[in-house]
DNA sequence: CGATAATTGAGACCGTGTCTCAATGAGATT
DNA sequence: AATCTCATTGAGACACGGTCTCAATTATCG
């Protein structure tokens, strides 16, 4: 068991640290949700979340997905956004993500252009934030849907 | 009755006769819900809306709340966004929203600077969308949170 | 004014997120 | 290694928001 949640987590990586240092306990189901996280490069539901870290630690329950959810959230290692279609969806916090989203089909195209560098160096300065990621979406009806 | 919804709307305004001209009814139920988002400069959630909507139309539903929300939404009239303490609210669609999130308190900043007025004409041009509107979020902590 | 198809409100329903509480176990101390 | 302690857990009850169904109503058009 011990040696199955090694293979799909890196002992000691960043965010357990940073986990233990805020002076939280590292356990399996914290673990699970951890790893899920970082293995998936999709947005995942919180119940996605679920039944993937269920796969991990096989007692893992609702609520302590959710709690832990909210702790990894607190710590900004986690971030929910979300997705008109899909809903509330998680994300690790670090770095942007840029969604062009149809108002009327939903659907979601990402694009990589991102202006906002130079803003986001201000805002922390003025505002003293630590910022470490940020959202940009833009809202409109796709070629489909504004004929 | 009637004279009172005319207090609160402009017969005939932009979105009235966007709705009339996509083919639907123009109903107290539905005025009362654009009445109530053109009125509010806050986000709403669809609980407040209902709450507020049914002051001007009392015998007014949840259900039709939210096909009345999902109809504009599809419209492009409003806009579902997601503000982390308060769950996902309604504001109009048209032009840009701006936060500065804090993943530990949830306090939530708005600022002005907005640097995509540019990469949204690219955008519209290259994929070929109507974009009205446009959100963007910074996440991080608060001066208070990373004490 | 009458016809008709869209829209409505009521209320049952369902899923998601929250809460409580007793049992467990991670990590500190020795 | 054994013990202690308190954070953390899983189970399951609960609350709430959002959806669906269906019969009754009503906005619009001829």
């Amino acid at each position: 068991m011990r040696l199955r949640l090694n293979y799909f987590c890196a002992m000691n990586d960043h965010f357990t640290r940073h986990l233990q240092q805020a002076g939280f306990k590292l356990t399996p189901p914290r673990r699970a949700v951890l790893d899920v996280l970082q293995a998936s490069h999709e947005h995942l539901t919180p119940g996605d979340v679920l039944a993937r870290a269920q796969a991990l630690c096989p007692t893992l329950g609702r609520a302590t997905v959710y709690r832990t959810l909210e702790l990894l959230t607190s710590l900004g290692i986690v971030r929910p956004i979300f997705l008109g279609e899909r809903g509330v969806c998680l994300t690790l916090a670090e770095g942007g993500h840029h969604h062009l989203v149809c108002s009327d089909c939903g659907t979601v195209i990402e694009f990589d252009d991102c202006p906002v560098q130079q803003l986001e160096q201000d805002l922390a300065e003025r505002l003293n934030f630590h910022i470490h990621g940020h959202l940009l979406e833009f809202y409109g009806l796709c070629e489909q849907c504004h004929a």
